[in-house]
DNA sequence: TCTGGGGTCCTAGGACCC
DNA sequence: TCTGGGGTCCTAGGACCC
């Protein structure tokens, strides 16, 4: 069984925990925006995303307080410090959710349902915070059945209950199924997770596409292979500003550009990685978006060569922007070395080399099943997985069958 | 309703190679 | 010389998530 833990309104948890006038009140986090919402303001129809401005005419008297990350950042550590203490095998979403993987653990640790209790009191104890968890055989059904529980609750889909748990559900509910897929769906006059069920593959590929419509079909009949797995490496760093306004200048555009590289390229180097694929996000004054993106020959995670990168899409992209002007710049630094694969290894560089790649088969076949490996590549590679120790790596993708691929 | 900041994955066309 | 199938990489954009 896996375990979805979700800590409820972190943000706005976290402010009513540290400041008592804000408990049993409103409060919304974010200038601008809300970024997040207690459970008071979401009951007078605030949610994430909305302008602050409108979430006040909804809810007034709301207490609007200013996002603290570090704050969060340290309330995530002693949140995953205590899933990592239910389960050896967690793994992450965000900084207040995660799966748990509590096969095999009930001899030591009791049913799912204890481990779940358990979990709850223990961060209502140790932590002062609300976290709701789902129960269910596969990822998809753990992860609803924990929003499903919201607030402060549990709830678990018994083995062979999925069905009857996920059927009646509306499409929006579904993990992965936005504002643009729903509507889709509801112009077929599909409402429930149970009609797409009857709706058939064939007619769902035709509406969404081969990926989405795969993989909802496979969804509503509980099909979901997808196994918990830790230790999962980013695969992109970027940082963005909405400081930018469409009467700024050329120079100042370029400071918020100096500013944004220096704060992505800082990050990387802290965390060892260097990353090939410059990416220039922009948003024009209509709000309409565009990207421009640069692969470099070699990783690098040098402030000066992003830089450059980054100063050369912003000017090819100027005929963009000349008239109307930015309302946003942002940059990511994607393709990072090493990153390509699930499961990354450490070639010796000499003796049984061999042996390690069919570590790492077995390794994959385990995390990600068999089916997975029908077109297993490996690819050798001589770059810098870690910045400061280049060293010859392999990594092993677990490719998508011909049968996903469509072909 | 005039809109943060950080990510993930998928699609589709073109260049290029064998 | 022309045609074709099969593959990879790069670029741009879209959808979705917290």
């Amino acid at each position: 069984m896996i375990l979805h833990a979700d800590a409820d309104a972190f943000f706005a948890s976290v402010e009513q925990r540290d400041d008592p006038r804000l408990r049993g009140r409103a409060t919304i986090v974010g200038p601008g925006v809300v970024m997040a919402a207690s459970y008071e303001a979401r009951e007078r129809g605030v949610h994430g995303g909305m302008s602050t401005a409108r979430a006040l005419r909804l809810c007034p008297g709301a207490a609007v307080v200013a996002p603290r990350f570090d704050a969060y950042t340290a309330v995530s550590r002693e949140l995953f410090d205590i899933f990592r203490d239910t389960s050896p095998v967690v793994e992450g979403l965000s900084l207040e959710e995660a799966f748990l993987d509590v096969a095999g653990l009930e001899r030591i640790s009791g049913t799912p349902r204890e481990i779940a209790r358990r979990l709850r009191r223990r961060v209502r104890e140790r932590v002062g915070l609300a976290v709701s968890v789902g129960i269910g055989t596969t990822k998809a059904v753990a992860k609803m059945a924990s929003s499903a529980a919201k607030p402060d609750g549990l709830l678990e889909v018994p083995r062979g209950s999925e069905l009857e748990f996920l059927h009646p559900l509306p499409v929006e509910k579904v993990w992965g199924v936005g504002r643009s897929t729903a509507e889709c769906l509801n112009r077929h006059g599909i409402r429930t997770v149970g009609e797409m069920a009857t709706a058939g593959r064939e007619a769902l590929v035709a509406m969404l596409g081969p990926a989405r419509g795969r993989r909802l079909h496979a969804l509503s009949h509980n099909r979901d292979p997808r196994r918990v797995h830790r230790g999962r490496r980013r695969r992109s760093v970027g940082a963005q500003s909405a400081s930018v306004r469409p009467t700024s200048t050329a120079a100042e555009i370029d400071a918020v550009l100096v500013r944004l590289v220096d704060r992505v390229t800082r990050r990387m180097r802290a965390k060892g990685r260097a990353g090939r694929t410059v990416i220039l996000r922009l948003r024009l004054a209509d709000f309409s978006r565009a990207t421009r993106s640069r692969t470099l020959p070699r990783p690098t995670a040098a402030t000066a060569q992003v830089l450059a990168a980054a100063r050369g899409l912003l000017a090819a992209a100027r005929p963009l922007y000349a008239e109307d002007g930015l309302t946003l710049v942002g940059i990511t630094v994607s393709n990072l070395a090493g990153a390509e694969s699930g499961i990354q290894l450490e070639l010796p560089l000499e003796g049984d080399r061999r042996a390690a790649v069919d570590e790492a088969v077995d390794e994959i076949r385990e995390r990600f099943g068999n089916e997975a490996m029908t077109r297993g590549a490996l690819v050798g590679r001589r770059d810098a997985t870690d910045l400061y120790s280049a060293s010859e790596s392999a990594s092993i993708s677990p490719g998508p069958t011909a049968e996903h691929r469509g072909r």
